[in-house]
DNA sequence: TATCTTGTTACTGTATACATATCGGGTCAA
DNA sequence: TTGACCCGATATGTATACAGTAACAAGATA
Protein backbone atom coordinates (compact mmCIF):
# COMPACT_ATOMS: atom_id res chain seq x y z
CA UNK A 1 0.00 0.00 0.00
CA UNK A 2 2.82 2.42 -0.77
CA UNK A 3 0.98 4.66 -3.08
CA UNK A 4 -2.12 6.02 -4.39
CA UNK A 5 -3.63 4.79 -1.34
CA UNK A 6 -6.77 7.04 -1.14
CA UNK A 7 -7.46 5.23 -4.88
CA UNK A 8 -6.46 1.92 -3.68
CA UNK A 9 -9.14 2.18 -0.64
CA UNK A 10 -11.90 3.63 -3.25
CA UNK A 11 -11.52 0.51 -5.42
CA UNK A 12 -11.78 -1.48 -2.41
CA UNK A 13 -14.77 0.43 -1.22
CA UNK A 14 -16.54 -0.06 -4.35
CA UNK A 15 -15.74 -3.33 -4.67
CA UNK A 16 -17.25 -3.97 -1.65
CA UNK A 17 -20.13 -2.63 -2.25
CA UNK A 18 -20.34 -4.08 -4.88
CA UNK A 19 -20.01 -7.85 -3.99
CA UNK A 20 -22.21 -6.49 -1.02
CA UNK A 21 -19.60 -6.93 1.66
CA UNK A 22 -20.60 -3.40 2.69
CA UNK A 23 -24.37 -4.11 2.32
CA UNK A 24 -26.99 -1.09 1.80
CA UNK A 25 -27.71 1.17 4.73
CA UNK A 26 -24.56 0.09 6.56
CA UNK A 27 -22.14 2.72 7.93
CA UNK A 28 -19.19 3.76 6.59
CA UNK A 29 -17.08 4.95 9.41
CA UNK A 30 -13.74 6.69 8.51
CA UNK A 31 -12.29 5.25 11.61
CA UNK A 32 -13.71 1.86 11.41
CA UNK A 33 -12.57 1.51 8.01
CA UNK A 34 -8.55 3.32 8.91
CA UNK A 35 -8.44 0.22 10.92
CA UNK A 36 -9.92 -2.64 8.61
CA UNK A 37 -7.46 -1.17 6.22
CA UNK A 38 -4.31 -0.01 8.30
CA UNK A 39 -4.16 3.51 7.02
CA UNK A 40 -5.29 6.63 8.44
CA UNK A 41 -8.40 8.29 8.44
CA UNK A 42 -7.04 10.84 5.86
CA UNK A 43 -7.12 8.88 2.74
CA UNK A 44 -10.50 6.47 4.32
CA UNK A 45 -11.79 10.66 3.78
CA UNK A 46 -10.80 11.49 0.50
CA UNK A 47 -12.17 7.99 -0.92
CA UNK A 48 -15.41 8.42 1.27
CA UNK A 49 -16.00 11.69 -0.73
CA UNK A 50 -15.54 10.86 -3.84
CA UNK A 51 -17.79 7.91 -3.01
CA UNK A 52 -20.46 10.46 -2.13
CA UNK A 53 -19.80 12.24 -4.97
CA UNK A 54 -20.49 9.50 -7.50
CA UNK A 55 -23.77 8.86 -5.33
CA UNK A 56 -22.42 5.91 -3.74
CA UNK A 57 -22.20 6.98 -0.16
CA UNK A 58 -24.80 9.49 1.66
CA UNK A 59 -25.10 11.14 5.06
CA UNK A 60 -26.88 10.24 7.45
CA UNK A 61 -27.23 11.31 11.24
CA UNK A 62 -24.28 13.03 12.40
CA UNK A 63 -23.16 13.94 9.20
CA UNK A 64 -21.83 10.03 8.96
CA UNK A 65 -20.81 8.16 5.72
CA UNK A 66 -23.43 4.97 5.14
CA UNK A 67 -23.81 2.92 1.93
CA UNK A 68 -26.51 4.74 -0.59
CA UNK A 69 -29.71 2.21 -0.36
CA UNK A 70 -29.99 1.88 -4.11
CA UNK A 71 -34.17 1.00 -4.90
CA UNK A 72 -35.60 -0.33 -7.80
CA UNK A 73 -37.22 3.26 -9.54
CA UNK A 74 -33.48 4.44 -8.39
CA UNK A 75 -32.15 1.81 -10.88
CA UNK A 76 -34.90 2.34 -13.17
CA UNK A 77 -34.15 6.24 -13.10
CA UNK A 78 -29.99 5.28 -14.08
CA UNK A 79 -30.61 3.03 -16.51
CA UNK A 80 -33.21 5.52 -18.27
CA UNK A 81 -30.44 8.36 -18.11
CA UNK A 82 -27.77 5.75 -19.66
CA UNK A 83 -30.38 4.96 -22.59
CA UNK A 84 -31.12 8.82 -23.28
CA UNK A 85 -27.00 9.79 -23.35
CA UNK A 86 -25.95 6.28 -24.93
CA UNK A 87 -28.79 6.38 -27.83
CA UNK A 88 -27.27 10.57 -28.34
CA UNK A 89 -24.15 9.38 -28.38
CA UNK A 90 -24.91 6.78 -31.07
CA UNK A 91 -26.79 9.28 -33.20
CA UNK A 92 -23.79 11.34 -33.53
CA UNK A 93 -21.45 8.91 -33.97
CA UNK A 94 -23.74 7.55 -36.71
CA UNK A 95 -22.89 10.87 -37.99
CA UNK A 96 -19.65 11.41 -37.06
CA UNK A 97 -17.68 8.61 -37.21
CA UNK A 98 -14.23 8.22 -39.76
CA UNK A 99 -14.47 5.58 -42.30
CA UNK A 100 -12.00 3.62 -40.52
CA UNK A 101 -14.28 3.95 -37.39
CA UNK A 102 -17.21 2.42 -39.29
CA UNK A 103 -14.59 -0.14 -40.63
CA UNK A 104 -13.73 -1.23 -37.37
CA UNK A 105 -17.43 -1.52 -35.82
CA UNK A 106 -17.77 -3.56 -38.38
CA UNK A 107 -14.84 -5.57 -37.35
CA UNK A 108 -15.63 -6.02 -33.74
CA UNK A 109 -19.89 -6.94 -35.04
CA UNK A 110 -18.59 -9.52 -36.90
CA UNK A 111 -16.14 -10.58 -34.49
CA UNK A 112 -19.30 -10.99 -32.16
CA UNK A 113 -20.66 -12.89 -34.37
CA UNK A 114 -17.96 -15.39 -34.95
CA UNK A 115 -17.38 -15.61 -30.93
CA UNK A 116 -19.34 -18.26 -29.92
CA UNK A 117 -21.36 -18.67 -26.69
CA UNK A 118 -18.79 -18.17 -24.11
CA UNK A 119 -20.44 -15.03 -22.04
CA UNK A 120 -16.52 -13.73 -20.84
CA UNK A 121 -15.57 -13.56 -24.71
CA UNK A 122 -18.72 -11.73 -25.64
CA UNK A 123 -18.53 -9.28 -22.23
CA UNK A 124 -15.37 -8.26 -23.61
CA UNK A 125 -16.38 -7.64 -27.48
CA UNK A 126 -19.58 -6.06 -26.44
CA UNK A 127 -17.58 -3.66 -24.06
CA UNK A 128 -15.72 -2.55 -27.15
CA UNK A 129 -18.72 -2.18 -29.77
CA UNK A 130 -19.76 0.48 -26.94
CA UNK A 131 -16.74 1.65 -26.75
CA UNK A 132 -16.07 2.38 -30.15
CA UNK A 133 -19.43 3.92 -30.61
CA UNK A 134 -18.41 6.30 -27.82
CA UNK A 135 -15.29 7.21 -29.52
CA UNK A 136 -17.10 7.92 -32.68
CA UNK A 137 -19.20 10.80 -31.55
CA UNK A 138 -16.37 12.80 -30.43
CA UNK A 139 -17.51 14.18 -27.77
CA UNK A 140 -15.34 13.72 -24.74
CA UNK A 141 -18.01 15.22 -22.22
CA UNK A 142 -20.69 13.02 -22.88
CA UNK A 143 -18.57 9.90 -23.16
CA UNK A 144 -17.25 11.32 -19.63
CA UNK A 145 -21.06 11.39 -18.48
CA UNK A 146 -22.07 8.60 -19.75
CA UNK A 147 -19.08 6.39 -18.39
CA UNK A 148 -19.98 7.99 -14.42
CA UNK A 149 -23.69 6.43 -15.09
CA UNK A 150 -21.81 2.94 -16.60
CA UNK A 151 -20.19 2.81 -13.43
CA UNK A 152 -22.68 3.31 -11.28
CA UNK A 153 -24.79 0.28 -13.17
CA UNK A 154 -21.69 -1.95 -12.40
CA UNK A 155 -22.73 -2.22 -9.22
CA UNK A 156 -26.12 -3.50 -10.02
CA UNK A 157 -24.49 -6.42 -12.75
CA UNK A 158 -21.58 -7.52 -11.12
CA UNK A 159 -23.48 -9.90 -9.42
CA UNK A 160 -25.74 -11.05 -12.28
CA UNK A 161 -22.28 -11.21 -14.21
CA UNK A 162 -23.31 -13.72 -17.18
CA UNK A 163 -25.65 -13.41 -19.90
CA UNK A 164 -27.71 -16.19 -20.53
CA UNK A 165 -27.83 -17.96 -24.33
CA UNK A 166 -31.23 -16.04 -24.97
CA UNK A 167 -30.09 -12.68 -24.25
CA UNK A 168 -26.71 -13.16 -25.96
CA UNK A 169 -28.67 -13.71 -29.08
CA UNK A 170 -30.72 -10.92 -28.65
CA UNK A 171 -27.49 -8.91 -27.94
CA UNK A 172 -26.28 -10.01 -31.18
CA UNK A 173 -29.32 -8.65 -32.97
CA UNK A 174 -29.18 -5.84 -31.64
CA UNK A 175 -25.90 -4.75 -32.02
CA UNK A 176 -26.35 -5.43 -35.60
CA UNK A 177 -29.24 -3.29 -36.32
CA UNK A 178 -26.96 -0.33 -34.42
CA UNK A 179 -24.25 -0.85 -36.26
CA UNK A 180 -26.52 -1.04 -39.83
CA UNK A 181 -28.24 2.12 -38.45
CA UNK A 182 -24.90 3.84 -37.92
CA UNK A 183 -23.16 2.89 -41.06
CA UNK A 184 -26.15 4.17 -43.35
CA UNK A 185 -25.39 7.20 -41.21
CA UNK A 186 -29.25 7.29 -39.90
CA UNK A 187 -28.83 9.03 -37.09
CA UNK A 188 -32.49 8.84 -35.43
CA UNK A 189 -33.17 5.36 -36.39
CA UNK A 190 -29.80 4.65 -34.36
CA UNK A 191 -31.16 6.53 -31.48
CA UNK A 192 -33.98 4.24 -31.28
CA UNK A 193 -31.88 1.35 -31.66
CA UNK A 194 -29.76 2.22 -29.10
CA UNK A 195 -32.75 3.31 -26.56
CA UNK A 196 -34.34 -0.42 -27.00
CA UNK A 197 -31.08 -1.96 -26.56
CA UNK A 198 -30.62 -0.69 -23.18
CA UNK A 199 -33.70 -0.68 -22.43
CA UNK A 200 -33.69 -4.74 -23.11
CA UNK A 201 -30.59 -5.19 -20.91
CA UNK A 202 -32.41 -3.43 -18.30
CA UNK A 203 -35.31 -5.54 -18.08
CA UNK A 204 -33.22 -8.52 -18.56
CA UNK A 205 -30.89 -7.27 -15.46
CA UNK A 206 -34.56 -6.92 -13.46
CA UNK A 207 -35.45 -10.23 -14.01
CA UNK A 208 -32.16 -11.36 -13.00
CA UNK A 209 -32.55 -9.80 -9.64
CA UNK A 210 -35.85 -10.71 -8.96
CA UNK A 211 -34.98 -14.47 -9.57
CA UNK A 212 -32.24 -13.60 -7.20
CA UNK A 213 -34.75 -11.92 -4.55
CA UNK B 1 -15.32 30.97 8.57
CA UNK B 2 -16.58 28.70 11.52
CA UNK B 3 -18.32 26.24 9.18
CA UNK B 4 -18.32 24.24 5.95
CA UNK B 5 -14.92 25.74 5.24
CA UNK B 6 -14.44 23.81 2.54
CA UNK B 7 -17.71 24.24 1.18
CA UNK B 8 -16.50 27.56 0.78
CA UNK B 9 -13.33 27.30 0.04
CA UNK B 10 -14.80 25.27 -3.12
CA UNK B 11 -17.30 28.45 -4.08
CA UNK B 12 -14.85 31.01 -3.68
CA UNK B 13 -12.17 29.19 -6.01
CA UNK B 14 -15.23 28.70 -9.01
CA UNK B 15 -15.88 32.22 -8.59
CA UNK B 16 -12.31 32.97 -8.53
CA UNK B 17 -12.22 31.32 -11.78
CA UNK B 18 -15.00 32.61 -13.52
CA UNK B 19 -14.21 35.91 -12.66
CA UNK B 20 -10.48 35.49 -13.76
CA UNK B 21 -9.09 36.36 -10.53
CA UNK B 22 -7.32 32.81 -11.34
CA UNK B 23 -6.12 33.04 -14.34
CA UNK B 24 -6.30 29.57 -16.84
CA UNK B 25 -3.21 27.78 -16.26
CA UNK B 26 -2.06 29.50 -12.83
CA UNK B 27 -1.19 27.15 -10.02
CA UNK B 28 -3.09 26.15 -7.55
CA UNK B 29 -1.21 25.39 -4.76
CA UNK B 30 -2.63 24.19 -1.48
CA UNK B 31 0.11 26.16 0.44
CA UNK B 32 -0.25 29.41 -1.42
CA UNK B 33 -4.12 29.01 -1.04
CA UNK B 34 -4.05 28.57 2.69
CA UNK B 35 -2.26 31.21 3.46
CA UNK B 36 -4.55 33.53 1.13
CA UNK B 37 -7.20 32.16 2.70
CA UNK B 38 -6.22 31.76 6.43
CA UNK B 39 -6.61 27.85 6.46
CA UNK B 40 -5.20 25.03 6.96
CA UNK B 41 -4.13 23.17 3.95
CA UNK B 42 -6.71 20.33 4.50
CA UNK B 43 -9.59 22.23 3.35
CA UNK B 44 -7.81 23.74 0.50
CA UNK B 45 -6.90 20.08 -0.24
CA UNK B 46 -10.57 18.99 -0.20
CA UNK B 47 -11.75 22.05 -2.59
CA UNK B 48 -8.79 21.59 -5.30
CA UNK B 49 -9.90 17.37 -5.29
CA UNK B 50 -14.17 18.68 -5.76
CA UNK B 51 -12.19 21.19 -8.76
CA UNK B 52 -10.53 18.60 -10.52
CA UNK B 53 -13.23 16.16 -10.48
CA UNK B 54 -15.51 18.97 -11.58
CA UNK B 55 -13.23 19.43 -14.51
CA UNK B 56 -12.44 22.84 -13.24
CA UNK B 57 -8.57 21.99 -12.30
CA UNK B 58 -6.06 19.41 -13.58
CA UNK B 59 -2.71 17.80 -12.75
CA UNK B 60 0.32 19.32 -13.83
CA UNK B 61 4.15 18.64 -12.80
CA UNK B 62 4.80 16.95 -9.48
CA UNK B 63 1.16 16.44 -9.08
CA UNK B 64 0.42 20.09 -8.71
CA UNK B 65 -2.99 21.64 -9.64
CA UNK B 66 -3.57 24.16 -12.27
CA UNK B 67 -6.59 26.06 -13.45
CA UNK B 68 -7.72 24.29 -16.25
CA UNK B 69 -7.30 25.44 -19.80
CA UNK B 70 -10.24 25.69 -21.66
CA UNK B 71 -10.77 26.04 -25.14
CA UNK B 72 -12.60 27.01 -27.65
CA UNK B 73 -13.93 23.35 -28.63
CA UNK B 74 -13.99 22.49 -25.04
CA UNK B 75 -17.02 24.85 -24.63
CA UNK B 76 -18.31 23.74 -27.94
CA UNK B 77 -18.36 19.88 -26.57
CA UNK B 78 -19.75 20.75 -23.67
CA UNK B 79 -22.88 22.69 -25.15
CA UNK B 80 -23.52 20.33 -27.34
CA UNK B 81 -23.59 18.02 -24.58
CA UNK B 82 -25.55 20.07 -22.60
CA UNK B 83 -27.84 20.15 -25.32
CA UNK B 84 -27.94 16.88 -25.84
CA UNK B 85 -29.11 16.03 -22.21
CA UNK B 86 -31.36 18.76 -21.92
CA UNK B 87 -33.07 17.76 -24.99
CA UNK B 88 -33.40 14.58 -23.51
CA UNK B 89 -35.13 15.85 -20.26
CA UNK B 90 -37.62 18.18 -22.40
CA UNK B 91 -38.77 14.96 -24.49
CA UNK B 92 -39.31 12.90 -21.40
CA UNK B 93 -40.93 15.99 -19.74
CA UNK B 94 -43.35 16.75 -22.34
CA UNK B 95 -44.57 12.86 -22.00
CA UNK B 96 -44.41 13.05 -18.28
CA UNK B 97 -45.29 16.43 -16.97
CA UNK B 98 -48.47 16.50 -14.40
CA UNK B 99 -51.06 18.58 -15.38
CA UNK B 100 -50.12 20.52 -12.57
CA UNK B 101 -46.82 20.90 -13.80
CA UNK B 102 -48.10 21.93 -17.03
CA UNK B 103 -50.20 24.86 -15.66
CA UNK B 104 -47.46 26.28 -13.92
CA UNK B 105 -44.80 26.06 -17.08
CA UNK B 106 -47.48 28.56 -18.67
CA UNK B 107 -47.57 30.35 -16.10
CA UNK B 108 -43.47 30.66 -15.95
CA UNK B 109 -43.73 31.27 -19.77
CA UNK B 110 -46.65 34.08 -19.20
CA UNK B 111 -44.32 35.92 -16.68
CA UNK B 112 -41.04 35.92 -19.20
CA UNK B 113 -43.89 37.54 -21.54
CA UNK B 114 -45.04 39.69 -19.30
CA UNK B 115 -41.56 41.28 -17.49
CA UNK B 116 -40.28 43.96 -20.07
CA UNK B 117 -36.38 44.26 -21.07
CA UNK B 118 -34.66 43.77 -17.67
CA UNK B 119 -32.03 41.36 -18.12
CA UNK B 120 -31.40 40.49 -14.30
CA UNK B 121 -35.76 39.30 -13.46
CA UNK B 122 -35.68 37.95 -16.97
CA UNK B 123 -32.70 35.87 -16.23
CA UNK B 124 -34.70 34.43 -12.87
CA UNK B 125 -37.63 33.46 -15.17
CA UNK B 126 -35.50 32.11 -17.64
CA UNK B 127 -33.42 29.45 -14.47
CA UNK B 128 -37.12 28.67 -13.20
CA UNK B 129 -38.45 27.91 -16.95
CA UNK B 130 -35.77 25.20 -17.67
CA UNK B 131 -35.74 23.94 -14.08
CA UNK B 132 -39.78 23.42 -14.48
CA UNK B 133 -38.97 21.21 -17.54
CA UNK B 134 -36.44 19.24 -15.35
CA UNK B 135 -38.88 18.55 -12.58
CA UNK B 136 -40.85 17.97 -15.50
CA UNK B 137 -38.93 14.79 -16.53
CA UNK B 138 -39.34 13.03 -13.51
CA UNK B 139 -35.70 11.62 -13.11
CA UNK B 140 -33.28 12.50 -10.99
CA UNK B 141 -30.12 11.21 -12.44
CA UNK B 142 -30.89 13.12 -15.88
CA UNK B 143 -31.67 16.11 -13.66
CA UNK B 144 -28.17 15.83 -11.88
CA UNK B 145 -25.83 15.21 -14.92
CA UNK B 146 -27.53 18.22 -16.51
CA UNK B 147 -27.11 20.42 -13.21
CA UNK B 148 -23.27 19.57 -13.45
CA UNK B 149 -22.90 20.25 -16.86
CA UNK B 150 -24.68 23.75 -16.60
CA UNK B 151 -22.25 24.66 -13.89
CA UNK B 152 -19.23 24.02 -16.17
CA UNK B 153 -21.05 26.52 -18.49
CA UNK B 154 -21.07 29.37 -15.81
CA UNK B 155 -17.93 29.57 -15.68
CA UNK B 156 -17.85 31.20 -19.44
CA UNK B 157 -21.68 32.70 -19.08
CA UNK B 158 -20.50 34.77 -15.92
CA UNK B 159 -18.65 37.76 -17.92
CA UNK B 160 -21.20 37.87 -20.22
CA UNK B 161 -24.26 37.63 -17.92
CA UNK B 162 -26.21 40.69 -19.35
CA UNK B 163 -28.50 39.27 -23.01
CA UNK B 164 -28.64 41.81 -25.12
CA UNK B 165 -32.27 43.00 -26.29
CA UNK B 166 -32.37 41.21 -29.62
CA UNK B 167 -31.21 37.72 -27.75
CA UNK B 168 -34.17 38.64 -24.86
CA UNK B 169 -36.98 38.14 -27.71
CA UNK B 170 -35.68 35.23 -29.51
CA UNK B 171 -35.28 33.68 -26.58
CA UNK B 172 -38.84 33.79 -25.76
CA UNK B 173 -39.44 32.63 -28.88
CA UNK B 174 -37.85 29.69 -28.20
CA UNK B 175 -39.60 29.27 -24.84
CA UNK B 176 -42.63 29.39 -26.41
CA UNK B 177 -41.92 27.25 -29.10
CA UNK B 178 -40.64 24.39 -26.31
CA UNK B 179 -43.80 25.02 -24.02
CA UNK B 180 -46.37 24.51 -26.96
CA UNK B 181 -44.44 21.51 -27.69
CA UNK B 182 -44.61 20.14 -24.32
CA UNK B 183 -48.02 20.91 -24.06
CA UNK B 184 -49.53 19.19 -26.82
CA UNK B 185 -47.27 16.31 -25.20
CA UNK B 186 -44.95 15.95 -28.31
CA UNK B 187 -41.50 14.45 -26.93
CA UNK B 188 -39.37 14.70 -30.68
CA UNK B 189 -40.58 18.07 -31.30
CA UNK B 190 -39.90 19.09 -27.92
CA UNK B 191 -36.30 17.52 -28.21
CA UNK B 192 -35.59 19.31 -31.43
CA UNK B 193 -36.70 22.59 -30.46
CA UNK B 194 -35.03 22.65 -26.98
CA UNK B 195 -32.04 21.71 -28.77
CA UNK B 196 -31.99 24.66 -31.16
CA UNK B 197 -32.48 26.81 -28.31
CA UNK B 198 -29.69 25.44 -26.52
CA UNK B 199 -27.74 25.70 -29.78
CA UNK B 200 -28.86 29.63 -30.10
CA UNK B 201 -27.33 30.07 -26.73
CA UNK B 202 -23.99 28.81 -27.44
CA UNK B 203 -23.83 30.51 -30.90
CA UNK B 204 -24.94 34.16 -28.60
CA UNK B 205 -22.32 33.30 -26.31
CA UNK B 206 -19.46 32.90 -28.25
CA UNK B 207 -20.23 35.71 -30.23
CA UNK B 208 -20.02 37.86 -27.36
CA UNK B 209 -16.53 36.42 -26.30
CA UNK B 210 -15.08 36.95 -29.77
CA UNK B 211 -16.40 40.60 -29.34
CA UNK B 212 -14.84 40.47 -26.08
CA UNK B 213 -11.48 39.26 -26.81
C1' DT C 1 -47.30 13.85 31.26
C1' DA C 2 -45.03 16.91 28.21
C1' DT C 3 -41.19 19.66 27.24
C1' DC C 4 -37.14 22.07 27.85
C1' DT C 5 -32.40 21.80 29.12
C1' DT C 6 -28.12 19.95 29.50
C1' DG C 7 -24.52 16.50 29.35
C1' DT C 8 -22.59 12.69 26.82
C1' DT C 9 -21.17 10.52 22.89
C1' DA C 10 -20.17 9.43 18.24
C1' DC C 11 -19.17 11.24 14.44
C1' DT C 12 -16.79 14.47 10.87
C1' DG C 13 -13.99 18.93 10.22
C1' DT C 14 -9.51 21.23 10.62
C1' DA C 15 -4.63 22.08 11.83
C1' DT C 16 -0.10 20.58 11.62
C1' DA C 17 3.95 17.65 11.37
C1' DC C 18 6.16 14.40 8.79
C1' DA C 19 6.72 11.18 4.52
C1' DT C 20 7.17 10.68 -0.21
C1' DA C 21 7.52 11.63 -5.09
C1' DT C 22 9.16 14.28 -8.91
C1' DC C 23 11.56 17.61 -11.49
C1' DG C 24 15.70 20.24 -12.53
C1' DG C 25 20.19 21.52 -12.13
C1' DG C 26 24.89 20.76 -11.04
C1' DT C 27 28.91 17.72 -10.68
C1' DC C 28 31.94 14.34 -12.12
C1' DA C 29 33.65 10.80 -14.94
C1' DA C 30 34.02 8.52 -19.56
C1' DT D 1 30.98 17.18 -24.75
C1' DT D 2 27.77 14.29 -22.84
C1' DG D 3 25.58 10.99 -19.99
C1' DA D 4 24.71 9.18 -15.33
C1' DC D 5 23.88 10.19 -10.88
C1' DC D 6 22.93 12.68 -6.83
C1' DC D 7 20.85 16.26 -4.19
C1' DG D 8 17.92 20.04 -3.10
C1' DA D 9 13.58 22.40 -3.95
C1' DT D 10 8.78 22.08 -4.41
C1' DA D 11 4.84 19.89 -4.76
C1' DT D 12 1.21 16.63 -2.86
C1' DG D 13 0.27 12.34 0.20
C1' DT D 14 -0.43 10.56 4.88
C1' DA D 15 -0.65 10.31 10.00
C1' DT D 16 -2.38 12.15 14.05
C1' DA D 17 -4.05 15.39 17.53
C1' DC D 18 -7.47 18.40 18.61
C1' DA D 19 -11.85 21.21 17.60
C1' DG D 20 -16.58 21.36 16.41
C1' DT D 21 -21.20 19.67 15.70
C1' DA D 22 -25.35 17.19 15.97
C1' DA D 23 -28.15 13.38 17.78
C1' DC D 24 -29.77 11.21 21.70
C1' DA D 25 -30.94 10.35 26.41
C1' DA D 26 -31.60 11.53 31.06
C1' DG D 27 -33.19 14.61 34.40
C1' DA D 28 -35.41 18.87 35.88
C1' DT D 29 -39.39 21.71 35.64
C1' DA D 30 -43.89 23.14 34.34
Amino acid sequence: MSERTAQNIYDLLIDGIASGTFAPGEQLAEVTLAERFHVSRTPIREALHRLEQANFAERGPRRAFFVRKMQASDLQDLFEAVGEIESAIAALAARRMTEIQRRQLQAILEEGRACGDDAQTYAEINRRFHAQINQGAHNATLSASHAELTLRTQVWRSRNFALDGRRLDSSRREHAAIAEAILQGDGETTRLKMREHVASSFITLTDLLKTDG
